[in-house]
DNA sequence: TTGCGTCAATACGCTAGCGTATGGAATTCT
DNA sequence: AGAATTCCATACGCTAGCGTATTGACGCAA
C-alpha cells in the first residue's frame, strides 16, 4: 500500500538520472493518453514505455489497471475551473467571461475537448465514470445557472441559458471544422450574445 | 461481392434454420455495438456470438475487421435526417420543428446520443472517421443555417444560431442527468425560444 | 555492515482477439 | 445426378496486453 510521494523534483530536463517515478507521474501520463486515445487506449506497457521504464514499476505503484483508472477518474474530478473563476472574483458577467476564456483556452491547447469526449465515451460503458461525469455536468450547469440568476434571469430561464452555454462550450471543443479565425470569432460573439440576451456583455476572447 | 438480402425472417427463436446471414446483418449488429461500447468494443467474435454463428462466417463476408469498419462509417453517413425533413416539407419553422422532433425522438430511443458520441470519440484516433464526421457536421449546420436564413436572419446570425441549435441537440443526447420530465420540457422550450429568438415558433415536442 | 524500504528489470503464464486454412453442409445451377 | 456456389464450423498460429514472481540496484538508517 504505497505511497508517500518522494522528493519528485519536477521535470529536471536533460539531467542524467530521472528522479524516480511517483504514482502521480503514472496518473499524469495516463491522463494524457486518455485524451489522445480514449480510456481503451490506456494500457500499462505503453504507459511504461512512455515513461521510460518497464511495467515492473507500474505494479509497484498500482494494484492493477483498474486501480489506475480509479485514480484517473478522481484526477479528472479535481479540475477546478469553477474554483479558479470564483477565485478571480468579479461581477457575474465577468465570471462568465472568465469561464469562457479559461475553457476555450484549455480547449484550444488541444486535449480539453478530447478529454471531455473521452470521459463521456468511457461513461457509456462504465457506471462509476458515468456517475462522476454526471455529477460534474450537474455541478457546472448549476454554477452557470447561478451566475445567470445573478444577472437577473428567472430560475428556469437561467437554467435554460446555462444549459445552452454549457452545450455551446462543450461542442466548441468537440466539433472540429476549420472555419477561418475571423468568422469563428464573430460566431462566438453572436452565440454569446444570443445566450446572454445582452449585446456585448460577454463579448470576450 | 455479395449480397441481395435473403428473406431474413426476423428473430425466429428456437426454430430450426436461421435464414442465413448477409453482409448487412453484420453491419447492423456492429452498428448497435458501436453505440453500446464505442468502436473499440467492436470485435469479430463478440459479433459472431451475438449473431449466433462463428467468425468463420464473418471472414466470408468481410476481408477483415477494417473492412467492416469502413462499411460502418458508410452506414453512418447514410443517415438521412435532413432528407426526411425535406421530404416532409413545410415552412422553415416547421422544418426546424421536425428536425428537433426526429433527432430528439431517435435520441430518446437511446443509442442516438451514444452513436454520435462514439463516432466523435472514434474520429479522434482515426483520420478517415474524422473526415466523415466533420463532413456530416458541416452539412447539418449548413442546412440548419439555411433554415434560419429563410426565417429572415442574416448570414452570420443564422450560422451562429444554427451552431447553437446543433450544439443543443447534440448535448441533449450526450448529457445524462435525470431531471424531471416536466422541467426538462420547459427548459427545452426556453432553449428553443432563445435560439430562435421567437416565442413559440419552435415550441414543439 | 547489515538490513530494510523503494523502485525497476526480466521472465513467465494466461487470455482475448485477429486472421488463415480447411472442410463440410446446404442450396443452386447445369 | 453432378458440380459449383454459398455460408458456416473447427482448428490453428500469432500478437497484444494483463498480471505475477523473482531478482537486483540504490539509498538510508540502525
Amino acid at each position: 500500500m504505497p505511497n508517500t510521494r518522494p522528493p519528485e523534483t519536477g521535470s529536471d530536463p536533460g539531467s542524467s538520472a530521472a528522479p524516480k517515478l511517483g504514482r502521480d507521474d503514472w496518473i499524469q501520463a495516463a491522463y494524457d493518453m486518455l485524451g489522445e486515445g480514449g480510456s481503451a487506449a490506456i494500457n500499462v506497457e505503453r504507459l511504461a514505455k512512455r515513461l521510460g521504464v518497464t511495467k515492473g514499476s507500474f505494479y509497484w505503484h498500482f494494484k492493477d489497471r483498474a486501480d489506475l483508472l480509479d485514480a484517473l477518474r478522481a484526477r479528472w474530478t479535481e479540475q477546478l475551473v469553477i474554483g479558479r473563476v470564483e477565485a478571480a472574483g468579479g461581477a457575474p458577467e465577468e465570471k462568465i467571461r472568465n469561464l469562457l476564456n479559461i475553457v476555450v483556452r484549455s480547449t484550444r491547447q488541444r486535449r480539453g475537448g478530447s478529454l471531455e469526449l473521452a470521459m463521456r465515451s468511457w461513461a457509456r460503458r462504465d457506471a462509476e465514470t458515468a456517475r462522476v461525469v454526471e455529477a460534474a455536468d450537474q455541478a457546472r450547469i448549476d454554477y452557470t445557472a447561478r451566475l445567470f440568476r445573478e444577472l437577473g434571469f428567472g430560475s428556469e430561464e437561467a437554467e435554460a441559458r446555462a444549459f445552452l452555454l454549457y452545450a455551446y462550450i462543450f461542442c466548441q471543443g468537440v466539433f472540429t471544422f476549420a472555419e477561418e479565425k475571423a468568422l469563428q470569432a464573430r460566431i462566438h460573439q453572436l452565440c454569446c450574445r444570443v445566450i446572454a440576451d445582452d449585446a456585448g456583455a460577454l463579448a470576450a476572447e
